[in-house]
DNA sequence: GTAGCTGCAAATACTTTGCATAGAT
DNA sequence: ATCTATGCAAAGTATTTGCAGCTAC
């Protein structure tokens, strides 16, 4: 049996869950969107605009299952709403614009040293972390709205 | 006009707000509780089982005029739900455990300087960030469980 | 063939809002 | 007296769940 060379249904597979066609096109999404970052109605809309029909319902008991199959990783940001995006292995943490909304990422080796040293020193043993910096990014137009808020 | 030393009437009305009843005491909730990081329905248990019976639309208002008026702050934690903590001026940090809940502080001045140069570096004027460390707390009951939970 | 998946609709959890009444200054 | 706050109930968003039919293996 031939496979082409970017599916990702063994990605899948290899956790214990089926490929479906939904659960193909979401991880796809994931791995061709240049928006790292998609909250489920975002998934949803997306793929509509895509011309897939996906229940919402599906879409948010296929991320919780790629999230646990550590397929994708979860977020909040402060949004009082969820974001996933792909987990490439690489841990990194987050630039958040609060204007546009834009994110970029970063690893700082030192801070994840000293943050490990901060759980030890207290007793933890360190499973995770999430670190997000809020600020306004360099685009012109989110400085300008920056200073309309202030004004405000 | 006397009023009692500890009185939290003067931190509201200096805010723009009226020293009311329901706000007095959700304050003063904040100011007296040993368990720093309270969600709407926390503040609204708590306070009925002192006999106030305050409504939860009132407890999420004032919860947001207090945070904008900036006598507490929000997180989210990962949870999918806002809690809240009284603002005593000084940032700090949180190390969360993930088997008790329980939430420690913690302030690095080192970790700071690094995030500011992060968002320097990056075109971002930094306003904020939320660093949260999860992990299990020194506790044996916590260590227990967690080794359950691995087994799973 | 069967265990596991999907869609739908209903349920749940958290939070916000409209409106009439009550309260602070 | 006036402007604001509160309580209730209803609406709004984000997410989960029950169930009957469909699909991958």
């Amino acid at each position: 049996m031939h496979k082409p060379a970017s599916d990702n249904a063994q990605d899948i597979h290899s956790s214990g869950l089926k490929a479906t066609w939904p659960r193909i096109r979401i991880l796809r999404l994931f791995q061709q969107t240049t928006q790292r970052h998609l909250s489920a109605e975002d998934v949803y809309r997306s793929l509509l605009a895509d011309g897939e029909e996906i229940g919402l319902a599906t879409i948010y008991r296929v991320l919780t299952q790629f999230e646990q199959a550590r397929l994708l990783t979860r977020h909040y940001f402060e949004s009082g709403k969820a974001v996933y995006e792909l987990n490439e292995g690489q841990h990194h943490d987050h630039l958040v614009c609060m204007m546009c909304g834009r994110v970029e990422e970063f690893c700082d080796p030192e801070i994840e040293r000293l943050q490990q040293q901060i759980a030890e020193r207290r007793g933890f043993e360190l499973r995770e972390h999430a670190l997000s910096l809020y600020g306004v990014c360099s685009n012109p137009a989110c400085q300008a709205k920056a200073r309309a808020e202030s004004r405000g």
